[in-house]
Order: C-alpha cells, then sequence, then structure tokens
DNA sequence: ACCCTTTGTCAACGGTGTTGACATCTGTGT
DNA sequence: ACACAGATGTCAACACCGTTGACAAAGGGT
C-alpha cells in the first residue's frame, strides 16, 4: 500500500467487513490492516461516520444499473430487494438509515430512479413522495431485522427460525392462543420470501391509489 | 435508593436516556443517575444489552391496551402507530429489531394480537404470518429511518426537513431531473404522517388478497 | 533550493463495557 | 440470638473505542 485513499481504504475496510464482521471494524484494526497507522484514516475521512457512509455507498454500486423495463413495479421491486440485499451485506453501517438525504452518489441515483418509474406511472410530485419514502421505509426496516443473520449460512438460518418457532409454540395456550396455534407458520420461507410478499403487497397499496 | 431492582433500574434509566438521549445512556452516566457504583448494575443484569432489552420492553407497555374494535384495520393500525412511537422514543435499543422472537411479555402480546385480528379478518395462519412480518418490518424501519431525528423538537425537524429539500434541489437537474423537479414535495408532512401513509397502503394490499 | 501543503506517526485524552477480588449487608436455620 | 451463606454494593483495573494535537517525512510549485 504505496499511497493511501479514500479509495483503498473503504476497499480494505469492506475486506475487512468481509472477514471479521462489520461490527468489528474499528479504527484501529482498520489501521493494521491498511498496514498504516490507524489515525492516518484521519487525514482522509473527517470521522468513521464518513467512512461508514462511503463504505455504504460502495456497497451500493450497481445497484441502479440494467433494471426491468417492462413495468414501473417490475423496476421499483428489484431496486428495492437489491437495496436490502446491499444493506444486508453490511448491517451496521445502514447507509439510507441514518434518515438523511443521499450524500452519495449510488444514493443519489436510487432516489432518482423511484421518482421518474412512479413519475412515468402517473403519481404527481406529491403521491411519489410520500410512495418513495414508503417504500424507503419498508426496504431498510426489513434489513435492519434480518441483518441480524445475514452472516449465517443457510441451513443455520432455517435451524434458527425452527427454534424460534417452537418458542412460540410453547408460550401458554389460554394466554397466547394464536400464537401458539400459528406457530408453525411463523417464520414462512426465507427473510427474502417474506420481505418480497411485503413489498408485493406494498407495491398492490400504491398501484390502487392510481386508478 | 435504598435497594437496587431489576424494576428500579430500568425506571432510573428510562430517566436518564428522556433527559440525556438514549445513545448518552452509559453504565457509568446510569450509575450516577442510580446513586450507586456503575457495576451494581450488572448484579442485576448480565449485560447491558440484557438492560437495554429490559428498557425497551418497558417502553412497550399498555401497547395493546384499549385498542379500537370497530375493524381489524382500525386496531391493526393503531397498534403499529404505537410500537412506531415507543421505538422512537428509545431509538438505539430498538428492541424488536434485533430480528429475535419476542422474550418479553409485551412483545408477545403484540404478536398475539396481530395474529388474532388477522385471523378474525379471515387470513388463513400461513396468509396472517407473511403479513405480520410485512407490518412489523415496515414499522421497525420506519422507526430506525426516524429515530435519528426522534430528539429534535418538531420546530427543528421542519428546518432540517426544508435543507434537504434543498439538498434535492441543488443537485444536477440534468442528471437528476425528477429529484430536482420534485425537491419541494419529498419529505411531505410529518414523519407520523409519512408513517400513516406507508402503513395504510401496506393495509391496502394485505386487505386486498383476502377477496 | 526554497517553502508550503499534504500525508503518515506517535502519544495521549476521555470515554466505553466488563471482570475479579473484597467487603458488607440480609435473610434463614438452628 | 447466633452463625453461616448467599446476594448485593464497592473498588481498581483491563482492554477496548473514536478522536486530537504536536511533530516529522515527503512531494510539488515557483
Amino acid at each position: 500500500m504505496t499511497r493511501l485513499t479514500r479509495d483503498s481504504i473503504v476497499t480494505t475496510a469492506i475486506e475487512v467487513i468481509g472477514k471479521h464482521g462489520s461490527e468489528q471494524l474499528s479504527v484501529r484494526r482498520l489501521g493494521e490492516a491498511i498496514d498504516a497507522d490507524p489515525t492516518a484514516i484521519y487525514r482522509h475521512f473527517r470521522s468513521k461516520d464518513e467512512l461508514l457512509r462511503a463504505i455504504g455507498d460502495r456497497c451500493l454500486i450497481g445497484v441502479t444499473d440494467d433494471l426491468p423495463t417492462t413495468s414501473w413495479r417490475e423496476c421499483i421491486r428489484e431496486l428495492c430487494i437489491r437495496i436490502r440485499a446491499a444493506n444486508l451485506a453490511q448491517p451496521a453501517l445502514a447507509t439510507l438509515v441514518r434518515g438523511a438525504p443521499p450524500r452519495h452518489d449510488n444514493e443519489r441515483r436510487i432516489t432518482e430512479t423511484i421518482l421518474a418509474r412512479l413519475g412515468e406511472a402517473g403519481f404527481d410530485s406529491a403521491a411519489a413522495a410520500f410512495a418513495y419514502h414508503a417504500l424507503i421505509e419498508l426496504t431498510i426496516g426489513s434489513a435492519a431485522i434480518d441483518s441480524s443473520l445475514a452472516s449465517e449460512d443457510s441451513a443455520a438460518r432455517a435451524r434458527i427460525y425452527a427454534e424460534w418457532r417452537s418458542d412460540y409454540a410453547a408460550l401458554d395456550a389460554g394466554m397466547f392462543p394464536r400464537s401458539v396455534g400459528g406457530a408453525a407458520s411463523l417464520y414462512p420461507g426465507t427473510a427474502d420470501d417474506r420481505f418480497a410478499y411485503a413489498l408485493d403487497r406494498l407495491l398492490d397499496g400504491l398501484a390502487g391509489t392510481l386508478s
């Protein structure tokens, strides 16, 4: 590493996250991986928060590329699924979660794409704004909830879900009849399936306001 | 404070959060508020995480009380709004976000209530499970996104939203035409309004699967 | 060759959650 | 009433964390 740049730091930061998990990313650990003094990072980023945002944006690279052009619903659906996947990969950073408006290019492109497709679909700019916020809230929420298990493989996840189902089944049937009775149905499919279902129902509701 | 208990610790912890903000709650600060050695907390909670979960559950007290009985939609709508409000008040802890199944009474009552109303509405247990997860994901996501501004008062929030709108308006109109054109419409109403809109559209979509 | 800005290094500050050893207080059985 | 045992509070310390300021080496422009 002859010379440090914002890009090179972000790159090795993502490597570190991939190896040790995102909550293990500390300035000191990153300094070690980067083979430089930890505080050298502060020559390129004002704070760790700024670094995290840059990492987050890097994860969103290409997220708006080659989206389906068949319909606005298909396009937005695919985009939201990709956003969630990117946020799942790097849970702790959760770029969009900070609530602040996009300050990086990839984030900006997301907003633009969603607003554009909604506009073409017939939403006026007020309705498009509400719809945009609704979609982002659901997408981020799903990522936040599922991120705790994102690092496990699918077999482990299935085992954990089974465990949780039996937790519900073991509740007092007098007090929690529906939880006990429906325990076998909880956590259906994969987390991806559940998100896709929620997203489709939200898109149903949004489409319903058009007619 | 003659004697420390789990309940008394949680109570003063919530006071501290109310006064200094939730991210300012440290074991040492809590120890000061509790007028005891900080480490005394570890006699009652295995870890700070366990304490946070207890605080989270305390915030959900009464969340399932006196819900509307007019319709399943009204009932679930109100419950989700309350859950979000509780999570907004204590952002950092984000009880339900951990993705784990409810381990405390108030959390369990939420699941039971939602499943019960959905069941009565005509959802079979598989559909009810999908709908339950969809509602929780949206509710948590909205809370996560809005929590960063929850500590500001409404005037400050309005000012910040105006700032963000002008950020969008200042983008390159050639590259981001919809963001620039629709900037004035972004962040419409209050965060509560935006969540209510999203929730209503999701409920629309869910109701649509019934017929 | 000069200066000046940028970049990396080092020591340190104030903060965090947590642990282990020690003392004290409290309740129970005899 | 006494002694024992467990629960509870105190204290010092550990291993981290993000961040700052002073200092040295490097690099480019005039």
